[in-house]
DNA sequence: CGCGATCA
DNA sequence: TGATCGCGG
């Protein structure tokens, strides 16, 4: 889920649109992204969209067509997917598959009362990504020409390396965490949602913009210190402290200036001294500072779409409908052609 | 979510 | 042309 800082982050948030976006390169965290289309994309009583075999497709369909958005505009998509989970994220792994499961059972009496409704709700929560899904996934970003990079361990690590090394201007997630792992730029809600005419134009909003060095400047604090509050608050890696939110966090960090201080000067939370083990938090901010990633990616290219293979997987594979699909990829054949990309002139001749 | 059919 | 809504797999 990430750390809970969208209060504190509000001051420094922009909403941008899509424009502002024009031939940037976006790293994108591929297993956030496709959690959110397996939960979103979905019948209305719930049921995921599936091929005639039960595979679940919903993931396919979404990266499908955000993609060629993301082509039409020239925005270049990176997409990193996560490697092994720290050893520190497995109770949180843990906790989510137990989330899973209730939700899942609440689904089943939802539908068996046949309230779609409720069922909807509970589907959300129990999306599932196997590993086959994920070759998949990266097997359509392929034929679409888009790079995919393997992070060794957490992928918003690996983003963030690729902002920071200049591979990426800005790395995309709905977690606060790639801030954390030191993202420079950082985007959320990165897709087109909404528009609406402006002079002629055609703008799309609601893409949240948050760039880290401003953030810390806002508060005052140095990354680390964001580190030292995440841990009070909580992350995937430690459950935080109870009472203590962001605003504490904050207030707490402001006046101790470290997580160290705080345990060394006894500090006192809701009535109880706070203690953690010094040696978790270390581990834990060990994560954050200096995480497993890959420095030796390959060279990061956009190559031509494989429409052929494209198709190939999508209609025989998958059973898509030849006609849509056969329609989206003729957007793809003329951007290739011709200059229907969409340019800056567009949208402020 | 994003598409495309439909209707004002 | 823009907004709404049901469906896709």
């Amino acid at each position: 889920m990430g750390i809970k800082i969208n209060e504190l982050v509000k001051d420094v948030r922009k909403t941008i649109s899509f424009e502002n976006l024009l031939n940037k390169k976006i790293s994108i965290d591929a297993f956030n992204s496709i959690y959110q289309f397996l939960a979103i994309i979905r019948q209305r009583d719930g049921t995921s969209l599936m091929d005639l075999e039960g595979n679940v497709t919903s993931h396919l369909s979404g990266l499908f067509y955000r993609n060629i958005k993301f082509l039409e505009y020239n925005i270049k998509p990176i997409y990193v997917f996560d490697g092994k989970p720290p050893e520190l994220k497995l109770n949180t792994i843990n906790e989510r598959r137990k989330i899973k499961a209730a939700a899942k059972e609440k689904m089943i009496e939802a539908q068996e009362s046949e309230d779609f409704k409720e069922a909807r709700k509970f589907a959300q929560l129990t999306s599932k990504l196997d590993s086959n899904m994920i070759e998949e996934s990266k097997l359509l970003l392929k034929h679409m020409g888009i790079p995919v990079v393997d992070a060794p361990s957490e992928g918003e690590a690996q983003s963030a390396y690729l902002v920071n090394r200049g591979d990426a201007w800005a790395s995309a997630s709905q977690d606060y965490d790639t801030l954390l792992f030191g993202s420079e730029r950082f985007l959320r809600n990165f897709s087109v949602n909404r528009s609406k005419k402006v002079r002629d134009t055609t703008i799309s909003l609601d893409i949240e913009y948050i760039s880290l060095s401003k953030f810390l400047d806002n508060l005052g604090i140095t990354r680390e210190q964001l580190i030292d509050m995440g841990i009070l608050i909580g992350t995937d890696f430690f459950p935080g402290i109870k009472g203590i939110g962001q605003h504490k966090a904050f207030d707490l960090i402001k006046k101790h200036e470290s997580l160290e201080n705080m345990l060394k000067n006894n500090v006192q939370v809701s009535g109880k001294q706070l203690n953690i083990d010094i040696e978790l938090v270390n581990r834990v901010k060990e994560i954050f500072l200096r995480p497993k990633i890959n420095p030796d990616y390959p060279k990061i290219t956009w190559r031509k779409v494989d429409y052929d293979k494209l198709e190939e997987l999508l209609v025989e594979k998958h059973n898509f409908s030849k006609n849509r699909v056969v329609s989206a990829i003729k957007k793809l054949r003329d951007l290739d052609s011709d200059k229907k990309q969409i340019s800056l002139d567009s949208f402020f001749k």
